[in-house]
DNA sequence: GTGTCAATAGACAGATCTGTCTGTTTCGTC
DNA sequence: GACGAAACAGACAGATCTGTCTATTGACAC
C-alpha cells in the first residue's frame, strides 16, 4: 500500500530500526519487510547512513509534534505545560511499542562515531531542552536553565527506567518530582520578587 | 603484562566494550589489542556472550565497590549516605572515559534479545534500586520506594545527560534535586510521626 | 635431552552485511 | 500495440564477523 514509495521505505525502516536497534537491522531485512527491491532503496537513499539519518530526523518532528500537541491544545499556562509535557512523555512509555528514546538509543549504537547520527542525537536533545528552558522562562522563574536542566534530567532518566523495567511507572514518579520543583522555585522566585508566597496554580492532576 | 591470562582479556576486552560499543568491538579487535592468541580467548570464554557477560559481571562489581566504598568509608547516617551516591556518580561521570552506563548501553545494543545479557543489566538495576531503598528505609523515609524510584531517575537521567553533552554538570543538578528531595520528604514524614519538623542534617556539601 | 602442555600465529569455513550490477516485469502514455 | 521509465528479482563482489582447525613455539618437570 506505498502511497509515496520513498516515505513507505522509511516508515518500514523506522520500525524496525527503533524496534530491533539500527546495528541489528540489515538492508535485506528492511527489503524484505517492505515488499519493494533493493534498488529502490537505494535510488532513495544511497547509504544506510542516508536512511538512518531520516529515521532520526522523523523521529524528531514526530516526537516534536506530539510535545507541541499536547502543551498548545489547551490553553495551559507556561507552568502547566511544563507538566503537560510529562503527560505527553507518560503516554509515549505506556505505549506497547516503546523501546526507549530513539536518539539516546542510536547514540548508543554509534559511540565513538562523531559523525552525523551522534549529532542529530544531541542536536534534537538540546533542541528540547531549549523548549524547557523558554517554557520556565515565560512561567517566570528565576534559574530556567538550571530547571530545564533538571527537567530534562527527569524525562529521560523516567524514560530510560521504563526502557529497562517496563510498566515500572517512573514517568509518574518524575512527574511527581516535577510538580514538586515546580512548587518550590516558584516560590522562591515569588519570595525574591514581591516577598509573599503566590497561590500554587498547578492543578492539572493527569495522574 | 598479563598476571593472569583469563583477567588480561577481560579487562582489554571490557575496556573496547565500553569505550566503542559491544557489537562495534569484533572478535579479532579484542585478541590484537590484548596480545593474545584467538584460541587463547576462546579457551576461556567458548563465546562473545561468554565474554560479554563476564565484561557485565566484573562492570557490575566495579561500580558496587566505587558505591560502597563512597558511602561506607566516612561514618554518614543513611540520608548522608544516599547523598553521596550522588557524589559517586559525579565522579564517574568527570572522568574522561565516560561514556554512560555499562548496563544501560548493553540493553540498547541487545534490544530485541530478551536473553542473558538484558537479564544481567536488568539485574543489576534492581539490585540498585534496592540499596536506595534500604538507605531510604534506614532514613526512616514513609514512602522508601517511590523515594528510591525518584532517586534512580535522577541517577539515571544524569548519566544520559552526560553521555549526549559531557561535561553538561547534569549530576549536580541531579543532587541538588535530591537534596530537596529529602529535605521534604523528611519534614513530611517527621509531622506524620512527631508533628514536628526535624532538622535538616544534609550538610555534606560536596559540590 | 625429552615429554608435556599452555600459548601463539594465522589460515580457514560459513554466515552476514553493504552496496552494485544485470536482467525482467509492470504500467502509464502516446 | 509500442515506447520508456520505474520498480522488481536476485545474483554478485568485497568486507567483516564468529568460531574452528592446524602447525609451531616456548617453558618447565623429570
Amino acid at each position: 500500500m506505498p502511497r509515496n514509495l520513498k516515505d513507505h521505505i522509511l516508515q518500514t525502516a523506522s520500525e524496525l530500526f527503533y524496534r530491533h536497534g539500527i546495528k541489528a537491522t540489515g538492508i535485506d531485512t528492511i527489503v524484505k519487510a517492505s515488499g519493494i527491491a533493493k534498488m529502490s532503496l537505494y535510488k532513495y537513499y544511497p547509504s544506510k547512513d542516508a536512511l538512518v539519518l531520516a529515521y532520526l530526523q522523523t523521529s524528531a518532528d514526530c516526537m516534536r509534534n506530539r510535545i507541541l500537541t499536547g502543551i498548545n491544545d489547551k490553553n495551559f499556562n507556561p507552568q502547566e505545560k511544563i507538566l503537560a509535557i510529562f503527560a505527553v512523555f507518560d503516554e509515549m512509555v505506556a505505549s506497547p511499542d516503546f523501546r526507549g528514546c530513539p536518539f539516546i538509543n542510536a547514540a548508543v549504537e554509534y559511540a565513538d562515531v562523531d559523525g552525523p547520527i551522534q549529532q542529530a542525537a544531541a542536536d534534537f536533545y538540546r533542541e528540547f531542552c531549549h523548549l524547557l528552558t523558554d517554557l520556565a522562562r515565560q512561567a517566570g522563574y528565576s534559574e530556567p536553565e538550571e530547571l530545564s536542566t533538571q527537567l530534562s534530567i527527569l524525562l529521560a532518566g523516567a524514560t530510560t527506567r521504563e526502557q529497562i523495567h517496563k510498566g515500572s511507572g517512573a514517568m509518574r514518579s518524575a512527574y511527581k518530582v516535577a510538580e514538586t520543583l515546580l512548587k518550590i522555585n516558584s516560590a522562591e522566585k515569588a519570595l525574591t520578587v514581591s516577598g509573599k508566597t503566590p497561590l500554587n496554580r498547578v492543578e492539572i492532576n493527569k495522574f
